[in-house]
DNA sequence: CTCTTACGCCC
DNA sequence: GTACGGGCGTAAGAGA
């Protein structure tokens, strides 16, 4: 579709893609996407050189999540019919093709269809209504984006390519390693299982059947700890008590649902068992002990406190789920969707893994990650040991120091906290709202002070922090935690002021405004959540314009280094061992800002050798450039 | 097969 | 008197 109303339809040839070639060397022409990223990556698999486009890419997904983050939904199908009045059918017609197709398609290719294998009649008018809603859209989200976030959105097109350029990168993975921690990881929740098995033995269990409770008898050999009502027919049948409920959650649009149910969470689990044990779980937690330090322990502690036989229980469960979730979550997958997999000389089986990255996702700007998640990945445990660095690489881990809390101190404009950011926060804070000379400060009290500086920062209330702390193992009560907060707020009025403030622009205006220009649509009665949306919000933005001043970087100097992922204020980037010295320093100063801002924006900076850490080569010294080769 | 619920990891 | 922010993925269970 063209703004002169012409509008094709075309199928992949050779033809047409030299077409489209020639469209994206015109320097004159606008390309319109909804998502242009999809596109853009199945373009570079064609063979267009993506990165070197002299056309303007727009992307209406990007131009309408800055336009508003609030929207129900983002599809095309929503956007044009909500604000261009466009009709359509009521249902999908693709959808419905391939969905009453499905079975017979798998049976006939041995794989679902996809949108390409729909009748080209179907497709091609479904194609027509989508590029057309797509460039009416443009006309009416460009401008607006441009008055409201001009700079912001130029960002978000030129980050465009940095992540599909990452994505394509990948990141190595050592399939080997992964094989082994499977296994191992398969034994112990085995082994675990099997005691469990033993301890319970058969059981009652209860579940629904259109409304109605039915008891079950489940076979001592079929008890599945990942079973809540498992859980409850075991807890019963062992005499325990069965004392915590599960409380309703949260869901994304703010409402509240389910709770009700037996809780069995780690700290329900800790509740459970007797003063001993309850350490075992937290300190194992802490420390991340190994597997068979843990299960040892567990039977050591039951013979010397001489505990009741069915103490066990609660631990070997938590074990059990979370060496399940080891394998089903990360090594699994790791081992089933690592592509260009061979056999290194050493023989070791390494492979390739293309998560994705998603900077259109999260309300405040942040990326996401997915397929596999790489920004959760557990900081102890052994997933983190499947990504090895690349050959004759780097990792190159840059991250923003206590970003978050600096924008707080930003925007607060508070001089001592300003002044404190940079050495001990939390201690500093601990200090004055305990009135206690910072060299005094007790481990408690600092945790404490901690637990509430972010508490404030994530909206939250005394109430919330006094639980935070109880859970993780500091008891605290709304009588203290309220009086901490009184303190804080007293001693830092600046915080309430900057809150008040936020909620009369809100209240004018409907939004908020970051300093880069993302605008915040907060419903009224979640005011609370501004201060944490600025902060989150504003880290995320400087993390973009960092992506896009490094990668533009790199190209300009034809560099061989290369972004890998990004985890919210931490950016990897893999360098060969020539650039280091020039390049390490260089990309410091570009994502650093010690101008801009109430405090100094500074960067962090540590590398990993072989397997994907932040641990620090101790045989490294950036300063010196000892180390080096 | 899809939805909800519970759980748990990350910043 | 209110009320911790932002994410993703898995398993189990229930209803269709």
């Amino acid at each position: 579709m063209t703004d002169a109303g012409e509008y094709g339809f075309m199928l992949k040839t050779p033809e047409t893609l030299q077409w489209i070639q020639r469209l994206f060397n015109d320097p004159d022409k606008v390309v319109v996407f909804h998502n242009a990223k999809f596109d853009l990556k199945m373009f570079s698999f064609e063979g267009i050189d993506i990165f070197d486009i002299k056309a303007h890419i727009d992307c209406t997904l990007i131009l309408s999540k800055l336009y508003n983050m609030l929207l129900p939904s983002y599809k095309l199908r929503w956007l044009s019919i909500h604000f261009l009045n466009r009709t359509t059918e009521d249902k999908d017609e693709i959808e419905i093709w391939l969905k009453s197709h499905r079975r017979e398609f798998s049976a006939e290719y041995g794989r679902p269809p996809n949108f390409s294998d729909a009748p080209l009649r179907t497709v091609a008018r479904r194609a027509i209504w989508d590029v057309t809603s797509t460039l009416l859209l443009h006309r009416f989200m460009k401008p607006r984006v441009m008055r409201a976030s001009r700079s912001l959105y130029m960002t978000e097109r030129d980050l465009m390519f940095v992540v599909v350029d990452m994505e394509n990168t990948g990141v190595e993975v050592d399939i080997t390693r992964a094989k082994q921690l499977r296994k191992s990881a398969k034994k112990y929740r085995d082994q675990i299982l099997q005691d469990l098995k033993d301890l319970v033995g058969d059981i009652v269990v209860e579940k629904k059947k259109k409304g109605e409770r039915i008891k079950v008898e489940v076979d001592g050999e079929k008890f599945n700890p990942g079973s809540g009502q498992h859980l409850v027919g075991a807890f019963r049948k062992l005499g325990i008590p069965l004392k915590f409920k599960t409380k309703p959650k949260k869901k994304k649009d703010g409402t509240y649902s389910g709770g009700g149910n037996w809780a069995f969470d780690e700290y329900a689990m800790i509740r459970y068992v007797s003063k001993p044990l309850a350490g075992i779980i937290r300190e194992s937690g802490e420390d991340g002990w190994p597997t068979d330090k843990f299960y040892e322990e567990v039977y050591e502690i039951l013979q010397r406190e001489g505990l009741s036989k069915r103490e066990p229980l609660p631990p070997l469960v938590l074990k059990y789920r979370e060496l399940s979730k080891m394998v089903s979550t990360y090594y699994d997958y790791i081992i089933s969707h690592a592509v260009d997999v061979y056999t290194r000389p050493d023989g070791r089986e390494v492979g390739v893994l293309h998560c994705s990255f998603n900077q259109s996702e999260a309300k405040t700007g942040r990326f996401s990650s997915s397929s596999p998640n790489m920004q959760n990945m557990p900081r102890i445990l052994g997933p983190r040991e499947c990504f090895i660095v690349r050959r004759g690489r780097r990792n190159w881990h840059l991250d923003y120091e206590q970003v978050e809390m600096k924008f707080f101190c930003h925007f607060s404009e508070d001089d001592d906290m300003a002044d404190a950011i940079e050495d001990d926060i939390h201690e500093f804070v601990a200090s004055e709202i305990y009135g206690v000379p910072r060299d005094q400060i007790t481990k408690e009290q600092r945790k404490r002070a901690k637990a509430i500086n972010f508490g404030i920062l994530y909206g939250a209330g005394p109430n919330k922090i006094a639980e935070t702390l109880t859970e993780r193992g500091l008891p605290t009560t709304n009588a203290e935690a309220a009086l901490l907060c009184a303190r804080y707020h007293k001693r830092f009025p600046s915080i309430r002021r900057l809150t008040a403030q936020y909620e009369r622009q809100l209240i004018k205006d409907g939004y908020v405004t970051n300093p880069f220009g993302r605008r915040y649509h907060v419903p009224k009665k979640q005011g609370y959540k501004i201060l944490n949306y600025m902060c989150q919000g504003t880290s995320a933005d400087l993390m973009k314009l960092s992506m896009v001043k490094v990668w533009k970087y790199l190209r300009s100097i034809g560099s061989a280094a290369r972004i890998l992922i990004t985890v919210h204020d931490e950016l990897v980037v893999e360098i060969p061992p020539c650039e280091e010295v020039s390049l390490v320093p260089k990309l410091k100063r570009l994502m650093e800002d010690r101008n801009s801002y109430y405090v100094p924006i500074t960067v962090g900076v540590e590398v990993a050798t072989k397997r994907w850490s932040k641990k620090s080569d101790p045989h490294f010294d950036l300063k010196t450039g000892a180390g080096l080769n």
